[in-house]
DNA sequence: CGCCCCTTTGATATTAATCAAGAACTGTGG
DNA sequence: CCACAGTTCTTGATTAATATCAAAGGGGCG
């Protein structure tokens, strides 16, 4: 009866498929709710789970009812961040269901890149993606093997270098376009 | 800045991959809203279609705000059906992420049948799912021809009989397995 | 009847998974 | 500082899953 609010570090929701397969379901950075579902569905079917070391708040389903009722702003935001959250996992269906190899892993390096940079998290042209290639693999419905390949393919052709899950960008335009990435889906707030 | 509501019929929410690869996001239903992210997102980034004649009622954002502002349980069906969704959401990017193509099928049908039942427009033990072969191939990541061998098989393996769209199930609880379906994730109300 | 759309089937090509092993890195305790 | 144990990353060989291409049947409908 608690959601929980990251404060650093990065977290994601996950599923199990005949409890060996896991699949991620999103990403969560600083000040996501991961559960915020919890809210208006009493059980949980799916799991949350750090990836990195992650700090984390409290706040009780009441009090946070408390809140949206006090301040119709506050509500607004809640449900908005709801359907932004449903927007992207759109797009991830899409994702896995549609997309080569190159351009999902292209394109979840898109995705977090942008929205970190929308929080600060984020260089002008390199930032941190401190998951796994395995995590990588879970995100994207692809094996751990085929994902080193497929970024191994990415840094030869040049758009991306990485060091220690350091990634910068190197050709932003053709990175985007390896994707078929199209930021709208993120409903990010026009540069503020 | 209208809501649509399915009266009749079978509509789906989609996502161009590449302008040439359609992904199906979503199944809705009679009494569904599948553009009901409207509300809270300025521009839509996926598109909604009827995959049967479908009816259609409208209701104006300016409306539904309305009745949900007078009716706090309105609003709160509302936000429990948006939260109902992202779930559903949540199992299909696991169902094209991780699940082989006889199990994407099987789950399809599996969930499709488990949502009209509740909806009053099944059978015990058949439906109609009156969607082609090519739609089901993009609701779950796989070409129009691997569905039809995979249907082909669910029916070989008789668990299923299908003719014209209508399916009868032979045999639920083999068919749930081949599926590794857990209806939990659709949060349907304890049998009313 | 004829046409169009959908389904079915076969042959082949492509994509990605799996298996296996070795290299590089991470952190740990001596 | 170094040896080490445990991950993670990398690479190769092989297999499995699914796409693509092509063409032939069926069914409904004008």
């Amino acid at each position: 009866s608690d959601c929980t609010v990251i404060v650093s570090g990065l977290a994601c929701r996950y599923k199990f498929v005949r409890e060996s397969r896991r699949q991620i379901l999103s990403l969560h950075f600083a000040g996501d709710i991961p559960d915020l579902d919890g809210l208006a569905l009493p059980k949980a079917d799916q799991g949350v789970c750090a990836l990195t070391p992650v700090t984390v708040a409290s706040i009780s389903h009441a009090h946070l009812r408390g809140l949206a009722a006090a301040h119709p702003t506050f509500a607004e935001a809640l449900t908005r961040q709801a359907m932004v959250d449903g927007s992207i996992l759109g797009e991830w269906i899409a994702n896995v269901g549609r997309r080569f190899a190159v351009e999902r892993v292209a394109h979840l390096i898109c995705e977090s890149f942008t929205r970190m940079r929308a929080l600060g998290l984020a260089d002008a042209d390199s930032f941190d993606l401190p998951m796994t290639q395995a995590d990588m693999g879970d995100a994207t419905g692809l094996s751990n093997v085929h994902v080193n390949r497929t970024m191994t393919a990415l840094k030869k052709s040049g758009v991306l270098a990485v060091t220690r899950r350091s990634h910068r960008i190197l050709d932003w335009a053709r990175l985007r376009d390896h994707a078929d990435f199209n930021p709208a889906y993120l409903h990010l707030l026009p540069a503020a």
